[in-house]
DNA sequence: AAACACCTTAGAGTGTACTCTAAGGCAAGC
DNA sequence: GCTTGCCTTAGAGTACACTCTAAGGTGTTT
């Protein structure tokens, strides 16, 4: 494995980020690129998996200020781990957090629809408002 | 039941929305009010329903302009219930959706603080890379 | 030799949803 | 009579995360 360099363009690609923003996340520390004779970016293999891992993070909300915290702590060595690991479960307790509430929310959500086919196909009283219909389902 | 008048400042409170943001909800169109005789807002019982209706909608990550079309729509009669119910049905299959997501997101970074775990504790081999152990976990 | 992909710095622009200020004014309560 | 709370319009500011442009350059491919 003669490790592939992958330039910016086709690394864009697949990783799924533009150029833009594949520098601007160099310029924020979150990202390193190598550079061949001529000063030209280039990216290999395992920066695919650090990107994912990024985008995984990201995905979850970790805000980029959180990330530049945590990859900086990276840097710093294998003393930081707790650290690293305290940020990361903040970040888990905070995304579960507000899937919990979204899901909560999407309860209500759902109500309304239900509410909107049982009017419309008359199983649901005209003179039953969504709130008193809501009030059925308090669980 | 004399419908108790809330000022902004009161229903704010009630609400959790800022006086600013009540006005501004009111200025595209999501909230109305009613005025006094020296034409200052208030609000009744049935607007904290209203409002708290929003918040749910706004919960599930609708967007304003979405909002704005729902209630554009709401206040066209009961011509357009099967356009809203269109409408909210694709806002919860969106939010559905992003919740998978972040859910996927999330289970890998759970593995990554178990893989601290395992390393703080010597219970996963020094030269196991988090790449490698994530493979334990392919489903 | 032109097209293409890349490089730089610095800064402007985009979208979303607020959040606040300025500058004026009215009405009720202490 | 002063403080408090409200009113208006219009516009500026904030936060976040990009996204793009300008204006110059280098090196490779057709």
């Amino acid at each position: 494995m003669a490790d592939k360099r992958y330039r910016i363009g086709e690394f864009s690609k697949l990783v799924g980020l533009s150029a833009y923003t594949l520098r601007y996340y160099e310029d924020q520390g979150l990202i390193l690129s190598q550079r061949d004779d001529n000063g030209v970016r280039y990216y290999v293999a395992e920066d695919i998996r650090w990107v994912g891992f990024i985008l995984h993070l990201k995905g979850t909300g970790m805000q980029l200020n959180d990330l530049k915290r945590y990859v900086k702590l990276r840097a710093e060595g294998d003393t930081t781990i707790a650290e690293r690991r305290q940020l990361l479960q903040r970040v888990k307790d905070n995304a579960e957090a507000e899937i919990a509430e979204q899901q909560m929310h999407l309860k209500v959500l759902g109500h309304k629809i239900d509410w909107y086919d049982g009017k419309t196909a008359h199983t649901i009283d005209d003179s039953e408002s969504f709130h008193d219909y809501l009030q059925r389902f308090q669980d």
